[in-house]
DNA sequence: ATAATAATGGTCAAAAATGGTCAGGGATTA
DNA sequence: TAATCCCTGACCATTTTTGACCATTATTAT
């Protein structure tokens, strides 16, 4: 009995399915920059079950990598994977994360807000912006919860900034 | 025997039917700004039940996408969708704030990003900074309690667009 | 007029159709 | 042989689709 998304060449002879699989995405996705999947068909081809879909998928296609994914469930969900330019100065957003614990001080978020500006990587209206979302006017303070959530936010943020769209 | 929408054209091809029937009023307010549609007729256009039509009026003709939607029963009766134009700089803000409660969903803190970027009151970068902020990826506390924050960041947020006016 | 009846649209909860998470066992590699 | 990577399945979450039942308005019969 054939298994395992044999006989759709031999050229990925001795990778694993995971590997085929990535593989066969990303020779799409070199022409189209762009494609929609259905997560069961794509795990019905290569005959494995659906979670191995979302494996591939958080281990080879991270914005790490210059890929975006999104995803709708329901009738008529999807899985929409997108390659994107990742900028040069990545470095710096790499360093800034892992300053980050996940806790984020309204003193440090500044600092790493006024570090983006000052690297040319956001203007200084959306630094303010940022700002303003770092630090919501009446939400109690004295919580390690509102540094959870910033920690979050400010992650969440620079890794927005790894590319242009 | 054709089902489902088909025979419309395959642009849509791959989407929900809710996301056709979205597509095909939205078209005609592109021109028209307001129509009166009868329910049931639309629902035979696409073999559906005539519910589905209440449930995309319900998501995706909210007055938070700039829809007003009125709608008689009994005999001769319709539903009619009026696109509204969204009021100038300041009105925006101020409405969106009150629509905002103390709670805000990820759903619609969405469309009111899309809302201010349909304003002309931010750029594209700046909505995705935005919802790189609402929307932090790995979040896991109660959800309520997301909702909260997400509220006050957006407010925040607005009222710091408010002031650079 | 009034009361039935027909013609609409509205609500809500269940079912169906997707995709997501996580922890454990197996396979591979250093 | 320990660490890492891959694969699987049980269980969860979200969105769409459907249908039974309800509400309102217009028309028709009495």
């Amino acid at each position: 009995m054939v298994k395992n998304g044999q006989g759709l060449g031999d050229i990925m002879a001795g990778k694993n399915i995971s590997d085929m699989i990535e593989h066969y995405l990303k020779k799409i996705l070199a022409e189209d920059e762009k494609i929609e999947i259905s997560r069961s068909q794509i795990a019905n081809l290569f005959n494995v079950v659906p979670s191995q879909i979302n494996y591939v998928i958080n281990t080879r296609f991270t914005i790490q990598n210059g890929y975006l994914v999104e995803s709708k469930r329901g009738g008529g969900g999807y899985i929409r994977i997108e390659k994107v330019n990742l900028l040069d100065d990545v470095d710096v957003l790499d360093t800034l994360i892992e300053m980050i614990g996940n806790q984020l001080s309204l003193r440090d978020s500044e600092t790493i807000v006024k570090t983006l500006y000052n690297s040319g990587l956001i203007s200084k209206r959306e630094a303010n912006i940022i700002l303003a979302a770092l630090i919501p006017d009446e939400v109690d303070s004295n919580n390690d919860l509102i540094d959870i959530f910033r920690a979050n936010i400010m992650i969440s943020i620079l890794n927005h900034l790894r590319y242009e769209k």
